[in-house]
DNA sequence: CAAGTTACTTACCTATCAATAAGTAACTTG
DNA sequence: CAAGTTACTTATTGATAGGTAAGTAACTTG
């Protein structure tokens, strides 16, 4: 293993022991020190590869847009129609729910107050790539007369990362799986899927 | 003025602010010093009105659920049909966020994985006030005729809570008060209002 | 194979956290 | 008016936060 490959390794596993703890905890409910603990490495090792929290902090945000994207050009590519596209839509955040976890970027959201300018660019960037795909999905759906809604699709977008990012919030601390299955139900039933 | 209303003035004082900084910041991104600061008085002083954080934290959530209680308590007095309760239900958290403000339970539950377990059953009774509400106006309105929707009416409250706590949280770093009015009015559209 | 470079470690720093001890001035009550 | 009681203060605690300085063993490269 060249030392390239050793480098990004670590890396890799440092942000996927931190987006654990973001997802679960949020990013001010948890230290260096608990990622050390977990990892088996010093915190100044930590330090090494991310020089900050803060530095982490987008790098997290960025790898999860970047897996978030990826689904979304997969869920372009597989065959279905608009009906499909949205139901695989709420698939991803139930799949992160079924891990016990909340989207990275809503648990972000709700701090989004106290992250440096930096965080709360890259989030920016992370609810539009939703938005702009939604709204894609939206359009077409409707002209192609298999979708109904009212108002503007872009509205219609933001209603739907809206409810799936409440929802889940308040799966995760009371009502689990059922309720956020129950919401994502009646939010596609909302547009006649 | 006697000592008692005193301290009762002085309580109040503390939990306004801390109230403002939960609903602002989360409960894990404030400390005492940050009250003592806004209201001039000594960090111990914090201590001697509210004990540990956890007390403070209590009593947040309680008094934030009287006020609720007492706001249902009103809609339910003031004229007009379940349309108009469910109107002004909305109203309710488009105050909040009007002060640009987050719900206080609404961000407690973000952080409720890291919250003891005093303050995480608090938060359930709040969540509980509002969907025993919900229920009940949900109820009335589907069998008086004016509301359709599919469903336990109980589970109908959980999705209109979702989506409201959902597009509070998003409207506060990104959208603002539009992004939060056409949500709630895309909501209660789908209940026939 | 000598001279970097890389991926770490130990040890430490300053700031801040929630919390406590001990005192005190102002007020209330017997 | 003496003896509590109340609503604070100053001063300090031990723990933990994010971050840094200085070193080092293993690897890579000229």
């Amino acid at each position: 293993m060249t030392r390239k490959v050793d480098r990004q390794h670590t890396s890799q596993q440092i942000l996927d022991i931190a987006q654990r703890l973001v997802q679960t905890r949020g990013f001010n409910a948890f230290s260096y020190a608990d990622i050390a603990a977990s990892l088996s490495v010093s915190k100044a090792s930590l330090h090494f590869h991310f020089p900050s929290k803060v530095d982490l902090g987008v790098s997290l945000i960025e790898r999860y847009g970047d897996t978030f994207k990826t689904a979304l050009e997969a869920i372009d590519l597989e065959p279905g129609g608009t009906a499909a596209k949205l139901r695989r839509y709420t698939g991803l955040y139930a799949a992160v729910l079924a891990d016990e976890r909340m989207c990275l970027c809503g648990m972000l959201a709700a701090e989004f107050a106290t992250l440096p300018k930096s965080m709360q660019a890259a989030l920016e960037s992370f609810f539009q790539l939703n938005e702009r795909w939604l709204t894609g999905v939206l359009s077409e759906g409707r002209a192609s007369g298999v979708l109904r809604f009212e108002g503007p699709a872009a509205e219609a977008s933001q209603f739907i990362i809206d409810s799936l990012e409440g929802s889940m919030m308040m799966a995760r601390s009371h009502g689990g799986m059922a309720r956020f299955d129950a919401a994502s139900r009646r939010l596609l039933a909302e547009f006649g899927i």
